[in-house]
DNA sequence: ATGATTATGATAATGAATTGCATTTAGTCT
DNA sequence: AGACTAAATGCAATTCATTATCATAATCAT
């Protein structure tokens, strides 16, 4: 049993609920498929493979994933959820080409005291906080600066 | 003519749009109501304000704000949209306390050189951004402590 | 003023996410 | 192992914010 699997299953029987094959189903397709995937890319997934689960069943299960500390919900703007592995991940933030949609993450610990500093000042408690950076990858600027 | 209207009536007749009235009883709503508001409670307000239009309109017209850079769109995670005046407003961040509501808005120079910093190290060319720090703000965070 | 074009309002439609409910399943107690 | 209780599932229906449709009205260049 991994780890991803030993904290779920905390989780559930903390607050008496049930490991179901569909939990696991969703679990293992979660661990296995590319960072930040959306509800919807993961039932597809899923279905693709014969390992079928039920979209609403989808939803649950990545809400009972967020709740146990496994994952964290993003919005990035194109009005779908995405889901990612937090879990033994250190912190980081985001960059998003608005092109190529690729999403690049990264991290930087100056950015971080500073988020702590600007609180302080404002008597403020930070429980998470959000950094993304909209633009064009380094493909994508190559692209536009040709077709100009 | 203030400064706002008139951006807003050169990107109107840069794009053969057309004034009208309804367009400009959202904008004096608009310039005279809280920052970081919604398309319903503008639309609530207007009609409390006997300048009623129709929600679409709202909508449609708050739109046509953002596209001419007098407006910015937010999302601050209630799934609601919330429009903030930026025309002739300084760039600044949100600090977003979760038990009130509120919203503090900051400005932090450094944070925005490390982040052109992170960009280029990555070979990121940035259009924009959002730094969001949720939390508790000073008020809340004592109630907090009390009733413990 | 005319006419072409854009805007509006009311309502229907959309799409992501959640919920209700009947049925199934898991886990516990004997 | 069997029975019981609470939770989970699938499906469809629902919700909510936002957008699209379309008939009618308003704007503005000529």
């Amino acid at each position: 049993m991994n780890k991803e699997e030993e904290l779920l299953k905390s989780h559930i029987s903390r607050h008496n609920l049930k490991v179901t094959k569909e939990r696991s189903a969703v679990l293992r397709a979660f661990l296995a498929s590319a960072r930040h995937i959306t509800a919807e890319e993961l039932y597809r997934k899923m279905k693709d493979e014969n390992s079928s689960v039920g979209l609403a069943t989808i939803y649950r299960t990545l809400n009972l994933f967020c709740e146990s500390g496994l994952a964290e919900q993003r919005q990035f703007g194109d009005g779908q959820a995405r889901y990612e592995l937090v879990y033994n991940v250190s912190h980081h933030d985001h960059l998003i080409c608005q092109e190529c949609k690729r999403i690049i993450e990264f991290q930087n610990e100056e950015i971080e005291v500073l988020q702590e500093k600007v609180a302080k000042k404002n008597h403020f408690k930070i429980f998470s906080h959000k950094l993304e950076l909209y633009g064009l990858c380094s493909d994508c600027s190559k692209v536009q600066a040709e077709t100009k």
